[in-house]
DNA sequence: ATAGGGTTAG
């Protein structure tokens, strides 16, 4: 064919049915040139392309990129026909042109054509992306009559729309209404189960349904992923890996898993899994390799993620992966360098979006670079094209309010376009309290304890700073409130990975088998201290006591716990990587520099906002957090 | 020519 298409095309023109087969033939070919020389061929000679030919030229544009040739096509078509608008119907949703696609839907039907089981797959999958459950049940009603919602492939993407719309139990009617089914249609609504956090119902599909693919293996691990199981959604993968598995994990099942890894911080099996991906030749895939990105960050080790990052093809280092990157360098207080990777993703020709910026700023936030950080929300609508949104403002609240510019936090605020969130108010609280501004601590928490009345933190911090100032009745009268509404605060709980296992301790925790050692090493570690002539900063201690265990003795938190266990079993020298489920408590911080110094360890601590690298006396936060 | 799993986030 193609040898045909190459010969000189100086003869007389073709009759449209060879046009025809030749547009077909480039159809996903990416010839585009040779697509336009036989468009020009056929233009030149001044055969206008019927029904049929315009239907392949828009479906060879389409497929190779050039949606505007192909809307052009359409739009100058003469001779509309079934075939032709579902190409372009067809090529609309390939590019997410998802509104388009459901006006023009609307237009064939207006002119008469109905629509077929090539039509309705796309208009569905269109009104799923925009959620949009009215119209989708408005196509639905008019094809009820038609029989095409017994056709597979139909019904599938009807199953599919009332998954995305969140409308699970007309999902599930259609689903046992179908009279032929594939497994597709059962990965559709495992999806909508796991999305929904329906996991029972989805785990009785999967061991229901008579066929697993990979799908339906990937949809149950990203599910449990997505929703914080990590330990089910790594089970599971494992149980992939068995020799005698009915499939193997491919690149999105690989990059499906990872962020399992990373919520539970397991570095050693992030790593294992990175090793898989090497082996089976899934670590070029730029999307594995973004997601490993953010696995190693999150699981203490940017070394690693700048390694990952460094790996990836510069022709396919795309915004996700320096998103990643960017966000990365901020959650480690590492400003300097999240800033440098914004510039470098700026000459790379990168045009950055919304996330890129909430990754700036909240780099800028944590390490303190408060001029820089201010210069880029000046003019990041008017130079960089993002319009500034909620996060920002949070970001910008943030970096204000740690600076001690509380006024001025205070005032972005006021001149916000939306309402400021919790987000924001916990910020300025936060700030407050660290600058020890009772005014604006209690405006903020005011604000709080309305869009968040659940939240124990926020009446702890207030009633601190009431106890502070020796304003007791105000103490008093928060104590009542919380109790009226049986606020819980969570117990703080730290872990650290050994021996492939994570070791969990919750504050003041006597259940492990090593607690007594453990013990005897913190009870011995103030007179360490001494000996080695530091003095702890017992100012910052005084009137920073951890708001959320105060009654608890402070030196079985559970974040010492876990670095004392890491001490006692690991090599001198080795890296020790806690997780906490709360923010790390300001006299835990003193102490750990201390231990980082004297043990000569270098001790990372993952917190609920940050990670904090303890070495040699100090931390990458500054003391800024 | 058609449907299903998807990485970044104060």
């Amino acid at each position: 064919m193609l040898k045909i298409i190459l010969q000189p095309l100086y003869q007389n023109s073709f009759p449209p049915s060879t046009y025809a087969s030749i547009f077909q033939f480039l159809v996903g070919k990416n010839f585009v040139k040779l697509g336009q020389q036989v468009h020009a061929h056929m233009a030149v000679r001044g055969v206008s392309p019927n029904g049929l030919v315009a239907a392949k030229m828009v479906a060879m544009y389409a497929s190779s990129g050039e949606i505007d040739s192909a809307s052009y096509i359409f739009d100058s078509a003469t001779e509309p026909s079934s075939l032709l608008y579902n190409a372009m119907i067809r090529a609309l949703t390939l590019y997410g042109i998802t509104k388009r696609t459901i006006e023009i839907f609307f237009q064939m039907h207006s002119l008469g054509f109905r629509g077929d089981n090539f039509t309705f797959p796309f208009v569905f999958k269109s009104c799923a992306d925009l959620s949009d459950v009215w119209c989708g049940k408005c196509v639905h009603s008019l094809i009820l009559r038609s029989g095409f919602v017994f056709d597979m492939y139909v019904g599938t993407s009807l199953v599919d729309m009332y998954v995305k719309c969140g409308d699970l139990i007309d999902a599930r009617k259609l689903f046992d209404e179908m009279p032929v089914r594939d497994v597709s249609a059962w990965n559709v609504l495992i999806a909508g189960y796991m999305k929904d956090g329906l996991f029972k119902d989805a785990e009785e599909l999967f061991e229901e349904m008579p066929i697993r693919n990979i799908v339906s293996w990937t949809a149950m691990i990203s599910g449990y992923a997505q929703n914080g199981l990590a330990d089910e959604s790594l089970q599971l993968f494992d149980k992939m890996l068995d020799p005698d598995s009915e499939v193997r994990p491919n690149w999105v099942t690989v990059m499906s898993v990872l962020p399992a890894c990373a919520h539970s911080a397991a570095l050693d099996r992030g790593k294992k899994i990175h090793s898989f991906a090497r082996e089976a030749g899934l670590e070029k895939n730029p999307s594995v390799q973004t997601a490993l990105i953010a696995m190693y960050a999150k699981c203490g080790s940017l070394v690693d993620a700048r390694l990952c990052f460094d790996q990836i093809n510069p022709r396919e280092k795309k915004l996700v992966a320096w998103n990643t990157m960017i966000t990365a360098y901020a959650s480690h207080g590492f400003g300097r360098e999240a800033v440098s990777t914004f510039e470098d993703m700026l000459r790379a020709g990168i045009q950055p979006d919304k996330i890129t910026f909430t990754g700036l700023l909240s780099g800028c936030s944590h390490s303190g670079l408060v001029d820089v950080g201010l210069r880029y929300f000046d003019c990041m609508s008017l130079v960089y094209f993002v319009e500034k949104g909620h996060d920002h403002y949070a970001c910008v609240v943030d970096l204000l309010g740690r600076a001690g510019r509380l006024v001025e936090a205070y005032n972005l605020i006021s001149q916000m376009p939306m309402a400021a969130g919790p987000s924001i108010w916990g910020s300025l609280l936060a700030a407050g309290r660290s600058h020890r501004n009772l005014e604006i601590a209690e405006l903020a928490a005011k604000k709080l304890f309305i869009l968040e009345p659940d939240n124990s933190g926020n009446y702890i911090v207030l009633s601190n700073m009431y106890a502070e100032a020796g304003m007791w009745e105000e103490v008093t009268h928060l104590r009542i409130q919380q109790k009226s509404r049986r606020i819980m605060k969570s117990p703080g709980c730290s872990w650290i990975e050994f021996d492939g296992k994570a070791h969990l301790f919750l504050g003041g925790d006597t259940s492990h088998p090593q607690a007594e050692q453990i013990y005897l090493f913190l009870e011995a570690l103030p007179a360490k201290i001494k000996a080695a002539g530091y003095m702890p900063d017992t100012t910052f201690a005084l009137h920073d006591v951890s708001e959320e265990e105060k009654e608890q003795n402070l030196s079985s938190h559970s974040e010492r716990l876990a670095i004392a266990f890491g001490i006692l079993n690991t090599s001198p020298g080795t890296v020790l990587r806690v997780t906490k489920n709360l923010r790390i408590c300001g006299d835990c911080h003193t102490a750990i520099k201390l231990v980082s110094k004297i043990y000569e360890r270098e001790i990372i601590v993952r917190d609920v906002n940050r990670f904090h690298h303890f070495k040699d006396g100090s931390c990458s936060c500054r003391d800024y957090w």
